[in-house]
DNA sequence: TATGAATGAGAGTTCATTCAT
DNA sequence: AATGAATGAACTCTCATTCAT
């Protein structure tokens, strides 16, 4: 109803503003390092407000997941535009994961999300964006180019991406150098031609879409988690 | 203290030994199906019987956790020992790898632990144990034959690991034939040599080690996020 | 300090005078749909004025409850007074009931009041005040033509009044034609003589006014509803 | 789920039953002096047991207050039976209502959901059973000896019941002896026939009906309030 | 030993009221 | 004077854990 956590936000008092940041800010601190379970008095706490003070700005700790998400997501989105922009097709695929990875790697909510911790509607239908928009367009290109794999397809990235989250999540910890990186590596090197095909095929956008419904719904991800595993690959 | 969960259980009596068992196979099936987060109760009544009789057998929640990965864990190590006794490394070690990914593909509560969900002192230990165990020995013998990148280490896996269980939380939910095959391919791919070396390097031994305190200690993985990412892999 | 709600306002700002009207209007309004327990910020917004801006010229919720109730009161008044000039005894008793019930029935605030959700001190005086003088002059009126009961008291009313706001209460949302005036009906059969007199005694006008202060406080009333019931009529 | 608040619970543990006894009684009393507004932390305080003991017992707090009016109901019912046996049919009728009133009068909880400040579905069928079961006998009988006025209905006491208990509630306040006996009273002579029917009708066993409905559905109550009230009875 | 029951410490959310612009 | 914003205290409900039978 209110404009709370709109896009066009009304223009807030100096102060509003500046709490408003705060929340985010420590929104971002504190998703970030305790993922998306963490409360919201701990994120009030953070920015030095009182709890009400965050309700005030959003509905409901949803609201300012998302907006965390959100801006997170927005980075991805620029991230991709950007490498769309590079020379080579090969080296503006994997500057995207890079710096994907590393985004990600700064923000264990932000992995939460991707690794379905969250499994809101919304956040998988933003992520469906992101795939069949910017991120197709650097497949493709790296394609045409005969970089990687002819049978990969943009939304084979809805695994891939959460796939290398996972490593981003951990790698820091490790006290390596540039921990990601190696796997990432690999990960690329696995993504070129090799003469072979990849068994099974990518999820189509139908299959990516009923996914989200999946995953908005627990009971049909209980059901599914019952299903067989086939025995062989 | 009674050395409740403790290496050397006395001998229990007929049903308290079936009480036990019950728990830790309704611990498997609900942390499996609902992730760690799963309610003691939940499980307890799961297991018929009452929580305060899950408290006789274990300390608390993390206690019976632990039983639930031990699990999980000694038939990945049983897996890796089996795939050991392959006639081709290769083979070997993309069977392990196989089945390893299928069964966290089967445990929510698994993977959340690989992913550090629960990054127990403990689970590290056992991880690293398996390590530089069964898994080291696969990968040698892979690498003897050629058959993998040179400068992989079996320590690398702690990476790839959870990497692989990421992908297989969220495969099956799309409904795809069998999804996480796809990218496990992919990785194994990216396995293989290609003459160029991986940059970065396989943490060591005593890194690993390093990691598991970090990760049992909160505020050391605090710090670890604030750290500086580099800009160029 | 100011005496915001007084009964001498100051002159206000021709704004501030518009926006109080605004506000008792919103309340009356929001008061009158979702009763006593409505909300200052609801109201507020009806009103298209900040809630602050309601703290400016009512001291709390209370106070402008106050405010909503007063005007009630008054056309309460009025109502009884009208009625006291129609020509028969008897007809102006009947319109007034009427016409107050009806004024009852588009409002479950006052109704709310009546029924002593809103035990203020205040009210019961008011309510007091409006029994004791207009509605006395109607009763009296009645009786003196033998209209009515002879041993009824305009004190009675203190009682009947809020039970047959009750039924107005719930009579619009049976979808009836005109239900409040069937039961209103019943209640002025029951006040005309038969020859038998009423059980027990109108509460004095002493008794009235003990009757505000016991409401006031809580505890009181709370001894009171220990009271032993007779057995029998 | 649980068999919590079920008609025939499991056999409780003496102190559970203890508890839950003493959780009713207390909601009994605060509900009673407080309505049922009344928070459970009270009424947990109230019964000398924490709030979470109060959620063991009953899934809500509306589960609770549904025991508590489940109780009072009860109660009604069997005085309606009781009433029913009476030699003389209008003696049966005046015998019900006084102690129907007499029970309202000891719980302004009770009142609260008959004046539908409780606005629940399930209350108002346990009235509509009540309505049309034991009270219409009760109606039915009085007006076969011709005891009270031919157009009423049983369903009429759904407004007439309510009208009364609000009566009572104020009632015993005032400090008379016996307050809610005189206007039972008046209430009572205005039932008997006097030659001229009552206006408007009474409620059918549908409208009833529909009533709980629009009552269950608040916004079909803010629509009813908006309606136009008839210039004349 | 196993159980039913009880508990304290939150978590998310709302609201009357006050502060700062 | 009026507003946008902030706050503390409450309220409903949950969960890991402990007590008493």
């Amino acid at each position: 109803m209110e404009p709370k956590a709109s896009a066009e936000p009304r223009r807030l008092r100096a102060d509003a503003a500046r709490n408003r940041q705060r929340l985010i800010d420590a929104a971002e601190e504190v998703f970030a390092e305790r993922g998306l379970d963490a409360t919201l008095d701990d994120i009030a706490k953070h920015a030095g407000v009182n709890v009400a003070t965050a309700y005030r700005h959003f509905d409901n700790k949803h609201e300012l997941a998302r907006a965390f998400l959100q801006h997170q997501l927005d980075r991805a989105n620029a991230l991709a535009r950007e490498a769309a922009e590079a020379a080579d097709p090969w080296t503006g695929l994997t500057q995207f994961l890079e710096q994907a990875v590393r985004l990600m790697t700064s923000s264990r909510g932000f992995v939460d999300a991707l690794s379905n911790a969250y499994g809101a509607e919304w956040f998988s239908e933003q992520m469906h964006d992101l795939l069949t928009g910017p991120i197709r367009l650097l497949v493709t290109r790296a394609q045409e180019a005969g970089a990687v794999r002819a049978d990969l397809d943009a939304t084979d990235f809805a695994l891939i991406l959460p796939m290398l989250a996972s490593v981003s999540e951990r790698g820091l910890v490790a006290g390596l150098p540039e921990p990601f990186c190696r796997y990432l590596s690999v990960v690329l090197a696995g993504l070129r031609p090799d003469g072979t095909p990849l068994p099974g095929r990518a999820p189509s956008d139908a299959e990516l879409r009923a996914d989200m419904a999946a995953k908005a719904d627990k009971h049909a991800r209980a059901r599914a988690r019952g299903q067989a595993v086939p025995e062989k690959c």
